[in-house]
Formats: structure tokens, C-alpha cells, sequence
DNA sequence: CTGGGGAGGGGGCCC
DNA sequence: AGGGCCCCCTCCCCA
């Protein structure tokens, strides 16, 4: 990421929305800040009324007409869900405020109807598909989807309406009655719920979907992105619905179903306007609240449009939603996101070894091939790589143009000055400086500061000196242990923001992913859980592991260690 | 500890 | 827009 052509700097805070959802459970739970109680059946769920919205249908057109009608905040304190049962209720409270569904299997047939109820969309796909039923199977066409979502909105819009007019006579709270009635049986296709809907088999059922479809501008779509874009069977399909955690169900969010505008629009694209709302209602909003933090893609986008047509004009930045970077350039973020799902789509047909990238590949053909070539001018050396002979060239000039700017010894390699100052050998030197912040031209004892090198060497070395101030150094009381911010091995988080990432790619480009991530997950779980170091074995996978966010805090908390 | 090779990943350019 | 190709950087491994 250059620095901004406009000077912006975009600085995610991966953390945030998911601490930001901790907070709102913590004051759930403690009762804080709740102005919403939700009742079933004689138990109450203090609630708060913008979380409801955010990630239901109902709520949101019920507290949005509301507030339409000119109220404020001032809503429903009390909403009664006598409809929903309070397990199932509590469960979807709790979705709602971890992004995490934890369900009994024997309530999920519950869940999946509170879920539809609410119109929690992802919720109920996620239920359905744990059932084994897809719409279809259930005879629910998309059509009538459609028409229940419209209906739970007109319902919601309509419990408004009347409450909203008894409100105004009575000026008190007002307990809000939402019997079965309303939704089940008057307007609500109650097919989904019902319990004579078709048990077919689950794999089949879904194996019968279309493993990749070209997006459709349908919103009849979104109903079939449910089985393909965060893609539940790759989770369900091992345990079939059965968990060893005693049968419960922990349900990654499932957000990424929702066909979501790109993280960087380009500036002269337009929203669609079925992408925004209509039929995908719930969850849009959801995503829009917790998934990607926009300042960063929306700064891209600015320092793009500053750019003023400098640039290229597909440059299109876009964020990677699972480690939040930013790839440049059109069509390159499927590219990364192999690296999160472990795709490796290219396989070498010689010796077998697969690559996630066809151009990786056609290198390693060379090897097969005998082709290298990078012939070096000056000797017989040939190589395989355009770098490797740069490399080898400053051998034949003798430049080591990469000093250590602490003890100055000389490299060739820029990386071999890395493994340098990140080993042992200069670190006498440095132990020997005075216990100051550091400060540009410091550590040139005796030389009058740095010598004359070249930008990049000072920009190095600068590089090295601000890595002790990493703000999380502060924050974290200093300690050298201290786990990178970001994904340190959590790897139900990294599920789910990689499902989410999955969605964005759109359905047609699904294929395999999902399962290749799980895989990979699963691998990388095990590793963690044998104890591995995910650092000390150096496998390509294990490399995988360490986001490069993480490797530069753990060499700038290695910097700040020694500058102790 | 260092030099060298191989590989993973990101970005730019082009089609 | 997506993909191919290339360059570059970085890391790991081995001798």
C-alpha cells in the first residue's frame, strides 16, 4: 500500500467491530444501555433496539417505520415474542451479539422458524441447511421467499403502524403482542416451519445445487448464494449436524451469503439497487455494520478518485475481508485469497506439486524443464529467477549495498541484512546503546550518524527504529509476548471472516473454496492443537500462518525486546 | 554465520 | 473485470 496519493493513510482495526460486538453482549448481558426487552413465554432478554435492527428484517422495518413515522428512538421497550420459543430466542439473541450460533440440534427446527419470523435470514439458511432442507426441498420457491420477506416487512411496518397510533393515545410503554398469529399463519409462507416439510437428504440435496453459477442480478439468487457462498456444508458436511460438543451447534456467521457491493467500489459504480436492499434485507445491513471497516477501501477509493485518472483505471483496491489488506489491482484478490483457503489449483504434472498460482507453476516447470532463463552475463551461472540473478550479479560487482546500520556490516542481499538485524549478531551492539527512544542518527556512534547510504538502507533503518513504538507496545504493557492483533491462530474468527470473504467473490468464482479453506483451516487447527510452533516449522503452510501484519509486529516487538 | 537457491505473495502492465 | 505474465520482496532451507 503506497502511502495515499492524497496523503490518506487508511489503518484498519481488524479488532474493532468484533470488540465492538463484545461490548454491546457484555452490556446485554449486564443490562446496560438496553432499551429494548424481548419476552417468550414468561423469560425477557433486555436487548438493544439497534442490534435487533441491524440484524433483523423484522425489527429493522418495524423500528424503521417507526421511526419514519416521526418518533425517534422512542419505540418499544417491551416486545413480546410469545411465537418464538425462549430457547430458540435466546439463541438468536445470541447470533445477534457474537455473530456465533449456538443452538441445541434438537431446537433447531426452532431456531429456523424464530429465524424466519424475524427474518434472519442467514440464521435460517444456516438452520434449513443443518435440517437438510433448501427452500426448494421445502416446495418454497424463491418467489415465495421473496414474498415472505415482503410480508415479515409489511408486518413489521403494520405492528408499527398500530402500535405506534395506541402509543401516541396512550403515552406509555407499550408491550408489544406478537402472537403466532401475525406471522405464521396470516401472512408468512409457513411452509419453511412447517414440520411436514421434506426431510431430503442433505448431501444430496445440496449436491444437486450448481456448484458455481453466473451472478445472477436476480434477488432470487441470494436464496441459492446461501448454499454456496459461505457454503455451510463445508462445515456441516464432516458431522453431518453433529457436533462433539454435545450435540450443539456453533454457527459461524454467515454473512458472507449476502451479496455484498465490492469493499471498493469503483467510483463510477452504482450500487445496484436490488444488491441493496430488496431480498437481501437482514443481512445487508448486518454486513454493512460489522463486516469490513470501510475507512480504509473508502480512502483507497478517494486516493484513487484524487488520483484523478493518474493512475490506471482498473487499480480498483480492494480489502481483503479476512486479513483486511489491501490488494491492488483488478482480479487479484481470488488470487489472494487462495493464500487464506489454501487453494492450490495448479498442479505441476511432472511431480505433482500444486501452486495457488499458474505463473508460481510455470517456474516450477523450469526446474523440469531445465530452463533457467536468467543467464548471468558474466559467468555460466544461470537462474531460475529474475531476482535470484540481480542477486547474483551484486556477487560479481562486489556491492553489498545493504549495511547493517548498527554494526554496518555489509550485505548483498537485502534479506540477508534482514535475517541480520533480526538474528543475533549485531545485537551486542545495539544492548550497548544508550536506553533512549531512539532517534534517527543515534545508533551512528562515532560516524556522525548514519553513513551515506542509499535511501532505501535509511529507510531501513528507520523502518527498524519506529517498529519499537508499535502503538500496541504501549497498549499491551510492553510485553514481548504479546499475540499479533490479528488472527492469532482463532481460527473460528478466521472461518468466519473467510466465509464472508468467500461471498464477496461472488458465487460464480465459489467453487471449491469453501472446502479447500475448511481443509486448510482444519489442517492448521490440528497443528495447533498438536502443539506445533506454528513458526518454528517453516513449511509454506506454516508460513501461511503468520500474516504479514503479524510478522512485522513480531519484528517490531523484537526490536522493542532488544531495545530493552 | 553466510551465501545461494527455491518458493510464496503482492503489484504493475498488458491483453 | 479478470487473468497472464513479469518483477520485486521476503522468507525458508540447505550447504
Amino acid at each position: 500500500m503506497s502511502p495515499g496519493e492524497d496523503g490518506l493513510i487508511g489503518i484498519p482495526f481488524p479488532e474493532h467491530s468484533n470488540e465492538l460486538l463484545s461490548h454491546l453482549n457484555d452490556q446485554r448481558r449486564a443490562g446496560l444501555l438496553c432499551d429494548l426487552t424481548l419476552t417468550s413465554r414468561g423469560a425477557r432478554y433486555p436487548t438493544h433496539r439497534s442490534v435487533m435492527a441491524a440484524v433483523s428484517l423484522y425489527f429493522r422495518q418495524l423500528f424503521g417505520a417507526e421511526e419514519g413515522g416521526g418518533e425517534g428512538g422512542g419505540g418499544f421497550s417491551v416486545c413480546q415474542l410469545d411465537c418464538v420459543a425462549p430457547d430458540a430466542l435466546d439463541a438468536l439473541l445470541e447470533f445477534a451479539y457474537t455473530a456465533t450460533l449456538t443452538i441445541p440440534s434438537s431446537g433447531m427446527r426452532d431456531v429456523l422458524r424464530g429465524a424466519q419470523l424475524l427474518g434472519i435470514q442467514c440464521v435460517a439458511d444456516a438452520c434449513r441447511d443443518i435440517l437438510g432442507e433448501t427452500a426448494e426441498a421445502e416446495g418454497e420457491t424463491a418467489e415465495q421467499q421473496r414474498a415472505q420477506h415482503t410480508a415479515a416487512e409489511r408486518i413489521a411496518q403494520e405492528e408499527s403502524r398500530i402500535m405506534r397510533g395506541s402509543r401516541r393515545k396512550t403515552d406509555r410503554k407499550r408491550v408489544k403482542k406478537l402472537g403466532p398469529h401475525h406471522i405464521d399463519s396470516s401472512a408468512l409462507n409457513p411452509s419453511p416451519a412447517s414440520p411436514i416439510s421434506h426431510p431430503s437428504p442433505l448431501s444430496d440435496s445440496f449436491r444437486s445445487l450448481p456448484s458455481t453459477q453466473p451472478p445472477s442480478p436476480e434477488p432470487d439468487e441470494f436464496r441459492h448464494k446461501s448454499g454456496q457462498n459461505g457454503d455451510p456444508r463445508a462445515i456441516r458436511e464432516p458431522g453431518r449436524g453433529t457436533t462433539p460438543n454435545g450435540g450443539l451447534f456453533h454457527w459461524p456467521p454467515e454473512r458472507p451469503r449476502i451479496a455484498l457491493p465490492p469493499p471498493v467500489p469503483p467510483l463510477n459504480d452504482k450500487l445496484s439497487e436490488e444488491d441493496d436492499m430488496e431480498g437481501f434485507g437482514d443481512d445487508g445491513i448486518l454486513m454493512g455494520s460489522t463486516s469490513i471497516p470501510t475507512s480504509v477501501a473508502d480512502r483507497g477509493a478517494v486516493a484513487s478518485a484524487a488520483g484523478g485518472g493518474r493512475k490506471r483505471k482498473s487499480q480498483t483496491p480492494q480489502q481483503c475481508p479476512v486479513c483486511q489488506k489491501i490488494i491492488h489491482g483488478a482480479g487479484k484478490l481470488p488470487r489472494h485469497m487462495r493464500t487464506h483457503t489454501g487453494e492450490k489449483p495448479f498442479q505441476c504434472s511432472a511431480c505433482g506439486v500444486r501452486f495457488t498460482r499458474n505463473d508460481k507453476l510455470k517456474i516450477h516447470m523450469r526446474k523440469h524443464t531445465g530452463e533457467r532463463p536468467y543467464p548471468c552475463p558474466h559467468c555460466t551461472a544461470r537462474f531460475l529467477h529474475s531476482y535470484d540473478l540481480k542477486n547474483h550479479l551484486s556477487l560479481h560487482s562486489g556491492a553489498r549495498p545493504f549495511e547493517c546500520p548498527l554494526c554496518h556490516k555489509a550485505f548483498a542481499r537485502e534479506d540477508h541484512l534482514q535475517r541480520h538485524r533480526k538474528g543475533h549478531s549485531c545485537l551486542e551492539l545495539r544492548t550497548r546503546r544508550p536506553r533512549r527512544g531512539p532517534e534517527p542518527g543515534e545508533d551512528g556512534r562515532g560516524d556522525g550518524g548514519m553513513r551515506e547510504h542509499s535511501n532505501h538502507l535509511e529507510a531501513l533503518a528507520l523502518q527498524a527504529h519506529s517498529s519499537a513504538f508499535l502503538p500496541h507496545q504501549v497498549l499491551d504493557g510492553g510485553s514481548g509476548s504479546v499475540p499479533p492483533l490479528m488472527f492469532s491462530g482463532d481460527v473460528e474468527r478466521e472461518r468466519s471472516l473467510a466465509l464472508q470473504a468467500l461471498a464477496q467473490l461472488g458465487p460464480h468464482r465459489l467453487a471449491g473454496y469453501p472446502e479447500l479453506f475448511l481443509r486448510g483451516l482444519e489442517l492448521r487447527g490440528s497443528r495447533e492443537a498438536d502443539g506445533e510452533d506454528p513458526g518454528g516449522t517453516h513449511s509454506p503452510a506454516s508460513q501461511q500462518d503468520r500474516w504479514p501484519d503479524e510478522m512485522e509486529e513480531e519484528a517490531g516487538e523484537e526490536e522493542a525486546e532488544e531495545e530493552e
